[in-house]
DNA sequence: GTCTATAGGGGGATAGAC
DNA sequence: GTCTATCCCCCTATAGAC
């Protein structure tokens, strides 16, 4: 197999051109809003290949959202788990690296979390999410913070939710808010920017982390 | 006009029915996902009767995207532009009227933001947005708190994310927030009543208002 | 105003040549 | 493996009876 590969070794095999096009069209427009024939020109290929390769529109997108969904969840698993990083270091590396994610990847966040609801989160209970996190380091942590006096508001789930919202919601609601502001693409990128210091001061400030 | 009217006056008109159920299901499914049929099921009509009222699947879209939209704003608008309360308010009331319209209406956020996306925010500019927020008294409180070294920092977009970021998010990503935590929708929405009262603290411990 | 019936078109999928 | 041609269903919209 490898051995006989003497097609350009750079390029991509045209499965992978279908694939890496569909998660471009899948997490720019939705399920329901993209057509195959959409997908198949954004490769460059013939519309039979797509079910040629996959089979189905269907399987196609659970194969791209799996994937995604995986993608996101792993590196904050992996952050989250670190024995060695403390509270405050970990909410640095997640401000700053979903950051990064998210300008790399401006369509995942509003994908996944409009698809997880068109789904009702069914695809969700294919990866083991909730062990992931509630095994976590981070968890642990948390709890011992809270014991020690060192943050205020007893449940996670808070914690979670305004780590995630001020990291990710900007991003979410960026249309909306630069139709509010008036700001450019360019202005807005160098406020997120900012956010990567911001993010960890504030948190820190709310949950008075001691 | 109103002489006349001699139906079930507590009732709605068939129009109004049928703008209630394109409401419900637009909102649910968004534009791409929903069926006209799903809308004349909802109503409990006949899908010709959709178009006799509203001409096609498009116009009735926009009617319902332009309300939900300026319903969405207005009540941010006049809040924002209350002469006589201070920024401190305004926090309050916007935290406590959002989360409680939120819980009214759970599909709002992600419908809007969803489809601005998918339009390009090409309807928002049907409504006033930006005259409406860049007037606003808020907006001038903001630069008076900063100027007075009141607020630490200057950039009153970020100050809006934040606040919108800790109100919305938790709503857009329940789905994956309960997939992860495991929480029931009972307690799930005990939280949010909680953010009510937490969420101007936090602006306030973050933003360092004085 | 409200219904039934149907036109018309778009989109997913497949047959079959190469 | 890749293409062309085509099938067929589903969905929007309309015609026309009542």
């Amino acid at each position: 197999m490898a051995a006989k590969n003497n097609e350009k070794s750079a390029e991509l095999t045209t499965e992978e051109r279908i694939k890496e096009a569909a998660r471009k069209v899948f997490h720019r427009k939705g399920f329901a809003a993209t057509r195959t024939r959409d997908i198949a020109d954004e490769a460059g290929i013939n519309l039979a290949l797509l079910n040629y390769y996959f089979r189905s529109k269907e399987k196609l997108f659970e194969i791209i959202m799996l994937e995604t969904l995986f993608g996101f969840m792993q590196s904050l698993a992996l952050i989250m788990n670190d024995e060695k990083s403390t509270l405050q270091t970990k909410v640095e590396q997640i401000a700053s690296g979903y950051i990064d994610f998210i300008i790399e990847n401006p369509n995942v966040p509003l994908f996944m979390l409009s698809e997880i609801r068109a789904n009702s989160g069914g695809l969700m209970n294919k990866l083991p999410i909730k062990q992931m996190v509630s095994n976590s380091v981070f968890l642990k942590q948390h709890r011992k913070a809270v014991e020690e006096g060192k943050i205020a508001e007893p449940h996670p789930l808070h914690f979670l939710m305004n780590l995630l919202g001020l990291i990710v919601f900007p991003f979410i609601g960026k249309p909306l808010l630069q139709g509010i502001s008036g700001v450019s693409d360019h202005q807005f990128k160098k406020l997120m920017m900012q956010r990567k210091k911001y993010i960890p001061v504030w948190i820190n400030a709310m949950m008075k982390i001691r």
